[in-house]
DNA sequence: GTATATTAGTTGCATATGCAACTAATAATA
DNA sequence: TATTATTAGTTGCATATGCAACTAATATAC
């Protein structure tokens, strides 16, 4: 017998993989509907998210706050820019950085994303109790906390 | 003002994004530490993962146990095949099916990922004491259950 | 048996991703 | 002020990803 007859790792009960299946689930539901309805990548969704809660942060920031790779941010900006959703101008006091704030028709698509991106985290974690939902948001917290204190890599 | 006084949707507490964050933080840890430690991707490493529980599977197989996207899985198996890492042979019964298995090497190495494994999942996850854990994982598999169940996408 | 549909797997192609090197601007130091 | 270090952002490049089209084998329908 070539193999072991008790597997020594089941990946349906590993941890990582299915947070890692659920999260592409969600993602991808999600990424497809922004695709579909508003031509928007979840990248450059999260870019206008971020500047509708903040107008006038650096692409650094945005970078940050995505926590999406800068050379990324760059690119989708590049789009955004092209699309006429977002606008850019250099920084008064610091040439280097540039303040970008959502266009008007930037403005305009954003609320009209709000309730959908509402409904679908709505409908993808309904079947959670509002205790459910609360335990769960504090476990994701806890656990990335955790990695983020410890973790050297 | 431009913007409205009340953001309309908060990133940092939407699920979704917190999800793929926490997901994303997780995998890259363990990518890198399967690259470093074994020169092998999640993916080549996951069909490897699946070998190791059930030999003699197809790669239709594969990619559904992973739940990653069968070119992916086919590439992958080219690159596992070329390192000796696992074998292919055709099935006798149908000739479009491949059988595929470790290889000696391949069941070396995966005894030897095995407790490495185990060890990311304690560390990443081992803030949580054994009711939380077991909270969380119920969480996860209710969620998804509740996305296959019901979406189109 | 021939035609059609389905299944397994591979490949092409377009896009996504991420690291690292790069430019340009500013800050810190001597 | 000249030198060096840091920061913001862009780009090159190699790899990852995923859909769709493709080949080949088998199953089903006629």
């Amino acid at each position: 017998m070539s193999q072991p007859k008790q597997p020594q790792l089941e990946l349906a009960t590993f941890l990582p993989y299915q947070l890692s299946v659920l999260s592409n689930r969600v993602s991808s539901t999600i990424a497809s509907a922004y695709q579909d309805k508003f031509a928007l990548s979840v990248t450059e969704w999260r870019i206008m998210a971020v500047l509708g809660e903040e107008a006038g942060v650096s692409a650094d920031t945005v970078s940050q706050r995505t926590e999406v790779e800068k050379s990324l941010i760059s690119r989708a900006l590049k789009r955004l820019i092209a699309r006429n959703l977002v606008r850019r101008e250099t920084d008064q006091n610091d040439a280097r950085k540039h303040c970008l704030r959502l266009s008007k028709t930037g403005l305009d698509i954003y609320q009209q994303i709000v309730p959908v991106s509402k409904q679908y985290e709505r409908d993808l974690f309904g079947c959670l109790s509002v205790a459910e939902r609360a335990a769960f948001e504090h476990l994701i917290t806890k656990v990335r906390k955790h990695i983020e204190s410890g973790d050297p890599s």
